[in-house]
DNA sequence: GCATCATGAATGAACAATCATTCATTTAAA
DNA sequence: TTTAAATGAATGATTGTTCATTCATGATGC
């Protein structure tokens, strides 16, 4: 028999593909930097993925879901819809402040016209958003004529967009403290109440 | 003397390169393809810019600039701050209805990583953000501890945000009509009162 | 325990395609 | 005739991808 794989080379590949994409967006990662980056050879994720886009896109796929099964979670905990919600966005918060990639890498992809979240990752967004609307409205803690795109919008888009901001500075202001992050889960919840 | 220059070249030019963008991102646009859409030599364009990366950006501040310069003109004929903020809405939804493409090429460039809105015209939105909310608190419309960062999202952000996701019918529904248009109006308006 | 073989993990030079950019040349109007 | 507008073939760098080759190691026979 040959030698086994080498896992380490598939995560370090992973982890310089988010880094590069990240900082260079799609198109400044390009495989020869990534395969560089992660100290292997040039052809080598081809043994893995087909192409340089199916090897995003599964990242971005997996980052996603992450998020999802999260969300799913905080769901079966509480029954209380706006404590779920500000979970959720204080875990966006917490991976922005650990693992500052992952976050960034969903907010480029997500814009970039190479790529769509999956049809059934976008139905499973659908449907926790519905029933969070269905949870909310019931026990009359959210507005009872709330769409699916007010609560996907103020829930993720939002407070990943106010993320990348305070990241990039945009009005001066760089990284963020308790009292922001409590102001955001604020700002949000009141906004679908 | 010479011929003139051909003024229709570089709108023509102008418009390709919005197109391509918005259909392909910036990297999906490319030079030879953007000369074949504007029917016009390929190197024809470097007697205007220095680099493809110079036409895109001045662009991107022609249309940023004329969303500000809307913006201003709002201001000066009304003392209702909610009704310039309407106003605004609307004018974002109007651009996308009339010239779809201004809104959207927008949208791609102000989330690619190989641009960012020029300081200059950060500054004005700042400042903009922060007379809106001066005037908006002065005569009760507003919150009293509303920040720069949640005017500027709730203002623009967010509406371009809901004309893309239903450009692209992320939730299955495709377009808009008034209601929905009223609808963001007064969950924007309300997510600042 | 040691030498050998067979396997497939890993490499990286080579490929064609495409990229942005240049500039000698052509063209047409002043 | 003069001038500069306009062209587009050519350039060199870079792209994603391929694949013949190399190399490390687990299995096998002695």
């Amino acid at each position: 028999m040959a030698r086994l794989i080498d896992q380490s080379k598939i995560a370090r590949i992973h982890a310089a593909t988010l880094g590069l994409v990240v900082e260079n967006g799609y198109g400044g990662a390009s495989i020869s930097v990534i395969a560089k980056k992660a100290c292997v050879a040039e052809g080598y994720l081809y043994r893995f993925y087909s192409s340089k886009q199916e090897l995003v896109t599964s990242l971005l796929y997996e980052k996603i879901n992450n998020l999802i099964v999260k969300l799913q979670e905080y769901m079966v905990l509480h029954s209380d819809i706006c404590k779920v919600i500000e979970l959720l966005i204080l875990e966006l918060f917490d991976q922005a402040e650990t693992v500052q990639d992952e976050i960034r890498f969903i907010h480029v992809l997500i814009h970039d016209y190479n790529f769509q979240i999956s049809d059934s990752q976008r139905e499973e967004i659908k449907i926790i958003c519905e029933k969070v609307i269905e949870l909310g409205v019931k026990n009359g803690q959210l507005r009872t004529n709330l769409s699916t795109e007010e609560v996907y919008t103020m829930g993720i888009v939002y407070p990943i967009e106010f993320i990348n901001l305070r990241i990039k500075g945009f009005f001066g202001t760089n990284g963020w403290n308790e009292e922001d992050k409590q102001k955001v889960v604020n700002f949000c919840l009141n906004s679908l109440k």
